[in-house]
DNA sequence: GACGGGCAGTGATTTCAATCACTGCTGATG
DNA sequence: CATCAGCAGTGATTGAAATCACTGCCCGTC
């Protein structure tokens, strides 16, 4: 069956009860993504959640003018949008949802999911927890940005996609997701050009250096001095 | 009993049961704080959690240099950090807080909020809420300083204020909150000369007035056209 | 193997905001 | 009521990053 693969891929559900997750799965709706599908678009009201059962998912906010940036991207194992749990009818996604590297989700109703959540409150605190580092991490963000100028959020951001999405090997930390320049500039909003000047100084200092599409961190300490 | 007043203090207690009332008031401890005192610190192990009874305090990030980036400001009946809540052993508080405004806090130990809270899925479910509305705050304000400028940043600040303190009278809102070009500065990073000089714009237009230490939003819907 | 699209690199210029260096005002305090 | 501290206002200058306008490269596909 589709939805018992289902639950098996999303780690944190492991704990339920079995019956629980019997019921889980009759709950849930199983597709394939492809990249650039969109799964919801800020201010659609909000009325399902998703699991990333594989893929990525990037979780983005736009302007008018057509600049974008990118909240967070969201990996096997997640689950999205946490923050319209509970929250009232009619209350609206705040952000879009779409597929950047094509994979598997499923979807289930939030009403649906809130009651499974009240029956079992490790789950409720293991999304609880979830939040909260969103929160640290969008506080985070807010603070080198705003503080510490468009190298420190640079910075910043490829210590993050290290922890997030880093492959320790012989030449430092990869991360494994396609990025170009432009996308790294929309976690902190910089433009394509200020990102390759920035980068040309990471890669002449020996700190940073890209093969094949993939960065890869050298030095994780000096990219931590920028920070602070 | 200071602590039976406490409890009525916090409107969102109001619901529970008599019985875990009176048991709360016996884990609190009520004290009040001066203008300048300082809660707790960016570090310091997360411990205890606070209820504002009166008075205002202000959450807020700093850099070595100096600078500062102020979070939220918490006013009666507010809880903080919920961000700390469920979190391991050992985490740290991830923001400073200190009193801007003199009043009372109480204070409880976290792992006995935390059992309260798991007896009362309502109150949990509060909380959850809460701490959304932070992330979806901390969100806009992030896309807010990397999309928009600073202009777009300081409108919404006020935009902000006026919600959270605004108090309507025939010349528009006022903000309850004493500030100064310097304090409006850090809640998303800009200097005390560049908000005189964007404060003195809007002035100019008839969108804002400041009497006696209080900022006046007179046409909202112009600031929000700033925004986007 | 030629073509075209998408991404990176780079110089020149402009724009926005920080910084520096003051003056002026106001309100609290001895 | 004189003094001083803290905040606001303002011009000049500097600096960081955006914008504009290109070139060059790599890679897939026709």
């Amino acid at each position: 069956m589709e939805n018992v693969q289902f639950v098996d891929n999303i780690s944190f559900l492991e704990p339920l009860p079995d019956e629980l997750k019997e019921k889980l799965s009759k709950m849930v709706l199983t597709k394939n993504v492809a990249k650039g599908d969109v799964l919801f678009q800020e201010n659609d009201i909000a009325e399902t959640i998703f699991f990333v059962n594989n893929g990525k998912i990037k979780i983005s906010k736009s302007s008018p003018g057509g600049k974008e940036i990118v909240l967070d991207i969201r990996k096997a194992g997640e689950i999205f949008p946490e923050v319209a749990l509970f929250s009232k009818e009619e209350t609206t996604y705040s952000a879009s949802a779409s597929v950047v590297e094509f994979g598997s989700i499923s979807m289930i109703r939030k009403a649906d999911l809130e009651s499974i959540l009240l029956q079992y409150p490790e789950l409720f605190i293991f999304i609880f927890r979830t939040m909260a580092e969103r929160l640290r991490l969008s506080q985070n963000t807010l603070q080198n940005v705003a503080l510490y100028g468009k190298i420190g959020s640079l910075a910043f951001t490829l210590v993050r996609l290290c922890q997030d999405y880093g492959e320790v090997n012989e030449h430092g930390i990869t991360i494994r997701l396609k990025l170009t320049h432009e996308d790294l500039g929309s976690f902190f909003g910089a433009t394509r050009e200020s990102v390759t000047r920035m980068m040309n100084q990471l890669k002449n200092r020996g700190i940073v250096s890209k093969e094949n599409g993939y960065f890869t961190v050298h030095e994780l300490d000096s990219l931590k001095f920028y920070i602070d």
